[in-house]
DNA sequence: GATGAATGAGACTTCATTCAT
DNA sequence: AATGAATGAAGTCTCATTCAT
């Protein structure tokens, strides 16, 4: 973490306008230049000279928010003890972050795509070094450190493993998206049924 | 499904241009009118005779994909006796559309979107109902017609298994996205976990 | 008037097409081919076969409804004894006509163009010959029969009062056109004053 | 006219390439962006950032005209001091001004639709105040000054009088359009029974 | 003779990117 | 370093006209 990139405060402001268009609902693919820098109050060249590309402002502001996004989950999750506790976290903060941004939803639609900005995504991996966590690894970090080791688990039932609680956190996610006023009983019997599935899956993998 | 819409030449040629360019890669939101009306091998202005927009053109491409998809797969999986054996079919069909024009992940997408795209997807509802069988009547005949009444499940647990299992398909057909050159071995395996994980997933809420 | 041109009964079709579209507002520089026909009933290949364009359509609408309306107002003038009571009528005829479907206006502003349109009215003078009357000559006949040959006029100043008269009726023409709501009362004051106006127009050149 | 609008270089160029258009006898229904731009010398992408569309490039332009019209000749007119000269003056200007871009003409002809144009012509009461000066303002001041308050005419006698004049005023616009090539001697004649004529309008009016 | 499906030239407009200041 | 005016390629959509049926 030591070789954590700084940013300029003009790529902060790009970044943070960037997630602030996002959350007035605006479409990753319809994000002009003009009303990013705008937002950001820069001109429009000024952001050319950190960026070398419109592709490249908007993939950076999304790696940007998914890494804060993690490492604030992280810490936050040292206050949780028990793996159902945390998860019921990380399901709470899947909760905001789709009534705020979605930030982490564009990422995935976004690196499916073999558009300018996927391939930009894609091609991050330096990104991600640089951000001194990869974001699996956080995610094994905090959800896979009580077990990671503890139990012999071949590398194709890892990866099951992971693939299976991702998909159940994105199973929310999604079913948040497409029911977005939600009642707040519902939300919470839904919330507390696919904690408790994610922990059953943990539990099978273990036996 | 005797009131099918019957589509003329012209339109299946647009949505199988459509399609071919999703085979070759094209992003959902950077088609062009011209790549679209050139491959089907029609003037440009022949398509705003069948279509009232650009955004009309996929839209309907990907539900007529999609029907064609789930229709077919109904028909396979008269020939499968076994849940297991039906989910195993229901994945391995996803391994070639993957591989293939990945359609339906690309609806799901689209449909999240706010885009003119994105609401033109979400206001066809009409149109589903046009196909005879909207798509989770036809998911619903094919999973769920063993046990949907057989056993008494809550609205909240019925809906609840609904979204673990479409999560373990996406989480399936997502993996298969990112790792597009998987070994057949590793492809095998992963489908019997997956299939396995589904299968538990019915079971656990039957109990 | 026995050379006339006969119209076959499509071409008619047309022309009460073009004509019923201005009634209904229509601007004429946006009146399409699809629009026309579709309104006359018959086909879009079916009027190129009477007609070379476009404009010869609506420029030979133009004009018979220009025909019509000389016609039968002549044919109503008869009725009126004094120049001024035919001027009144002239006027309220202007009235109806700019109600209606303003033809007339039309036709002027078309043909001050360089537009297709506008050479294809001016090149029409074949056409209205073809009318066995231009305009002129009816109008002659109408205002003119009285004094025409009982004063000694000028050419000079035959033009001028010529002139003069249809830049008065035009002048009112325009008036309303410009205030379509106008009060009755208001609107016959006008009309009187118009007359009047023109009426000493005369006076004033024969003395 | 202290808050008259300042416009830059750019607009200035916009409106001179329209009004260049218009001399060589452009349509203004078939004027299109990238002429204007092309004889302005701009990108065409230029001409947006200072017109919202098309249609008000076009409008602009011909109140720019307009304005530039009525100022100079309000100028000019100082220098006569009666009636007769003043309005002989008017017709001759009214001549260049024919012989020229016809913008007066074409404004009268665009205002009449129900266009775009039309509308974005008659929007434009903000504009004319913007001006300083409404048309009809300096048409009032220019020849109404004289006699406005000196007799006490009716609202209507005052709407009619005014109404009659710019009739003749308009009557020898269009009659010099339609003869291009009138002979100097003719023309002249014509011109001074047009300025008798309405100057026998407003000594009519004030008996 | 009548038709209308098919066409493609061409219109308007947007917007990522550059570069002189 | 910062800017934003200028640009033009590229995209969507319209519509007069043709031609096979």
């Amino acid at each position: 973490m030591s070789n954590r990139k700084e940013f300029s405060p003009k790529e902060i402001a790009i970044f943070q306008a960037v997630l602030e268009l996002f959350r007035e609902g605006a479409d990753i693919s319809h994000l002009t230049v003009a009303e990013i820098t705008g937002k950001a109050g820069i001109g429009k060249g000024t952001a050319y000279e950190y960026f070398s590309d419109k592709d490249e402002m908007i993939a950076k502001a999304i790696f940007y928010h998914a890494e804060q996004f993690c490492l604030s989950l992280y810490e936050q999750m040292l206050g949780e003890k028990s793996v159902y506790d945390r998860i019921l976290l990380v399901l709470k903060r899947i909760e905001t972050e789709i009534a705020e941004a979605n930030c982490t939803f564009r990422l995935i639609q976004a690196s499916c795509n073999k558009t300018g900005l996927g391939q930009k995504i894609q091609g991050m991996e330096e990104l991600k070094s640089v951000y001194g966590l990869k974001p699996d690894e956080i995610f094994d970090r905090i959800i896979g450190s009580d077990f990671g080791t503890a139990v012999s688990l071949s590398e194709y039932e890892q990866e099951y493993l992971m693939l299976a609680i991702i998909s159940k956190l994105c199973g929310y996610g999604i079913y948040l998206q497409k029911n977005m006023d939600l009642q707040p009983a519902k939300k919470e019997a839904m919330r507390e049924m696919f904690c408790a599935g994610i922990c059953r899956e943990i539990e099978d993998a273990l036996v």
